[in-house]
DNA sequence: GCCAACGTTGGC
DNA sequence: GCCAACGTTGGC
């Protein structure tokens, strides 16, 4: 089992519409970094998710979700009217992947960056997405880590 | 293979 | 809205 961190900026879909959505699960299509791409095609269903708000008032973790399906290509790549579109990807060797992820729980208040922050010299201090300058969307969290995290909520 | 230009992310 | 940081593209 894995841990990982992603992030949604809450004026596009933020956790209240993960937990509106049907069975509290959303397809995270969209991603165009091909890192990020690559950590997705790592997770594995049943994988445990730090849903993070970015570009927002208080940015910070929101809540937990889980990897509900694995991997599978991103019918977004293919629509040549969506924002998401990619000309260079074809279809037998489709470039962007896709997961299903489903809402685990919505913490009372948002982890915010700054609380993470904290502990950005001590207990995180190799904590991926603390690290100056990073804007990856999909962060690989250690399991020590998650579970300092967890107990600061 | 280098690197300048450009676009995007995301905190502030 | 600003801007630092960084990924990608494309000319050479």
């Amino acid at each position: 089992m894995n841990y990982w961190l992603m992030k949604s900026e809450p004026s596009v879909f933020g956790i209240d519409n993960l937990a509106r959505a049907k069975n509290s699960t959303t397809g995270w299509d969209g991603v165009r970094n091909f890192q990020a791409r690559n950590y997705m095609r790592e997770m594995r269903k049943g994988d445990l998710v730090f849903f993070y708000h970015s570009s927002c008032e208080v940015p910070g973790i929101a809540g937990v979700a889980t990897v509900q399906r694995e991997a599978y290509p991103d019918p977004t790549q293919f629509d040549s009217k969506h924002d998401h579109y990619d000309a260079a990807s074809k279809a037998d060797e489709p470039r962007w992947s896709m997961v299903d992820v489903k809402l685990v729980r919505k913490f009372d208040e948002v982890l915010s960056l700054d609380e993470l922050r904290k502990h950005a010299a001590g207990k995180l201090k190799d904590m991926v997405v603390l690290k100056r300058g990073n804007r990856l969307s999909i962060t690989p969290v250690t399991k020590s880590e998650w579970h300092f995290i967890e107990a600061l909520v």
